[in-house]
DNA sequence: AATGAATGAGCGTTCATTCAT
DNA sequence: AATGAATGAACGCTCATTCAT
């Protein structure tokens, strides 16, 4: 006993490999531009073998999707603090994932692009996409620390959390989105996406109305 | 006489039929999965005659992107109201653009995605890409109704009219990107794009601290 | 009256315009590269013009090659010495179609590669492939000058002069069609067209056998 | 064992079949006309195969070419007989050339019209090319001959070897080459390949000055 | 005579996927 | 499990030629 663990270990540290191989094609080529032939070339292993671990091509990438997610969650999770109000802690997470946009800057964009549409019409097993979609949304997270901020005074109470949660968290991916994408737009107006998330918080902190006083 | 004029309109017409069924066949089966076989068999034409009016397939794509641009700039011009404050007309034109993003939502989806660095990817003519980038973004409509609205007083003016305008124009722009991509995820927590503009929008007037009374 | 003439005159003036755009393209290009657009363009005629003096691409390159083909008739009568022997003559028009082949290399080449099944192959009016086969072919030049060198003992008179000048004509078309069609050969032999043709007319003149004293 | 040498074999057969094919499909629909659907029906295989032995079709017809030139330098080699004089020997080669002109005729076209030039622009990996130009010419095998010729006695020395083989193959090249390209020409005045090169022998056995007595 | 818009057949190459070994 | 040979459908673009005006 011991040998089928073996097995399995050696089995996920394979996938891991063709992930890493497809994750580095896929940011260097695009994936349009990657070919299985790159990613088995990279990976040092056979096309055919490629196909043992994932069922086609968009499934690899729909790999490197998860990948991309599960570092997100960690991050954000990092930053949670159970001794700061809950508004403080999403500024804090809003910072984190500006710098995820930046640091992981490929994988951010995989995640926005990535249409949930575009996942169902892909060759992927249907199922997975769906436990993808439950499971791995980062608005699980934002939403209880939302909750907390509406337990602890530091956020209005008005507005039903998910849907705060979600605003929240859609405002940011959004901008950012935006940002990244026309960027060249923005440059022509002399504006850069560290310079729009700040006024983004700035004006969902104390909105845009001018205050008195 | 008249004849040349008669020939340049005919001309126009069939330039126009061309992007009609380029837009059909894109908006049905997405850009990749569009062959220009299918267009010209929409269009009634032969594959041929397409390259007599555009230079590429992109460069057809980038026909279809103006026009849903201009139509998004004239319903933004359409709601410009001189007789109200500024804020209040960015509310309406923010109204006016959820509305666009529902009824031409092929259009606002191909607004969206394209990133400005892929135009410039592309096989177009490059002064014609930044030609659009400079004078046809909604930016500059925008631009000018925040300008208002500082002047009038019904917008803070401790920010900078042009990265206020961008910022307003990116988180709109983004939530509703955002909302429509991720529509998978968000219905799995029973949110829609209506509410996720609404709370957005009052995010962004009154701030998102509690107000005391 | 003089009116049909001036018409005649413009067409003619036409059509050479058209040879000559042609050629031009044909000999920068390559007839296969070069396209029809391409002449018109060259000619600044339209398209469908090209089409009224010549009734296919390879029409026009056949055209082409007629007028090289003048060139050199021309070039080997204008040496043509009533005062000479026959076989210095020979030898005086064998330096002029080496030289032919360096200032007209182009022209030489279409020559040179142009099979005559070639011609019967192509889109073109099959008699006048035949009178040009029949009428234009340096050989008759080359005929009467060897049936001279023939009668004043100048040359051998075992070989029938038609079949001498024959292969007179083909040694000198085939040495100088190798030594261009394989140069990059013969030069790593340290070998070029010159020298070839020198060592070739010695051996011509005087065998390749050893003489006795 | 012996499995992967017979995996070898297949290979090298398959790639044979390969060339066979498009040896065929080149030789009766000439290059230009051939596509690669043509040969791959011909060989019974999918066209994606065709490009898993040869990079490009210009490789295909290099193969073709290379075949040509190791049948026609395995004749010469198989009538090069030391106990004869060098001057017997080359003329026993120029009849062996002959045949092979007359025999492989698809094969001595296409070596003939195959400009050096032609072969570096071609999509073909250069090295191969130069390695074939460098070591596969049938120079290589006349240069020895001529050389032992000149020592025999029964070659003039007054010639440097190597520039007397490449004037003696390229006339024989090129005469034959005039004789087949021109062969319509040469009928209308009742010269045949055979005749022309007859004659051509004798001149340069002889020289085309008379004798005395 | 001249135009130029329209045609439509044609093609080399790529590449995700399969499957016999 | 791993291989890698084989597949074959797919596609954007070209261009010689035609023909209505």
């Amino acid at each position: 006993m011991g040998i089928p663990e073996r097995k399995e270990r050696e089995k996920e540290q394979r996938r891991n490999a063709i992930v890493d191989a497809a994750e580095k094609i896929f940011f260097t080529k695009g994936f349009q531009e990657s070919t299985m032939d790159d990613i088995a070339n990279e990976a040092e292993l056979s096309k055919g073998t490629l196909y043992l671990y994932f069922k086609s091509k968009e499934d690899l990438l729909f790999a490197v999707l998860i990948r991309g997610t599960v570092i997100l969650n960690e991050i954000l999770e990092r930053v949670i603090d159970p001794d700061i109000t809950g508004r403080d802690n999403l500024l804090i997470m809003a910072d984190a994932f500006i710098k995820f946009s930046k640091e992981h800057n490929d994988h951010f964009n995989l995640f926005m692009r990535f249409q949930s549409k575009d996942l169902l019409a892909l060759n992927i097993n249907v199922d997975d996409v769906f436990a993808y979609l439950r499971d791995q949304s980062p608005l699980t997270i934002l939403g209880a620390v939302v909750m907390k901020g509406i337990s602890d005074g530091s956020l209005r109470n008005d507005i039903a959390p998910e849907l705060l949660a979600a605003t929240l968290w859609s405002q940011m991916l959004g901008i950012l989105m935006v940002a990244y994408n026309k960027k060249d737009v923005y440059a022509a107006f002399g504006i850069d996406h560290e310079a729009l998330a700040k006024v983004h918080l700035e004006l969902v902190l104390n909105g845009i109305i001018p205050t008195n006083g």
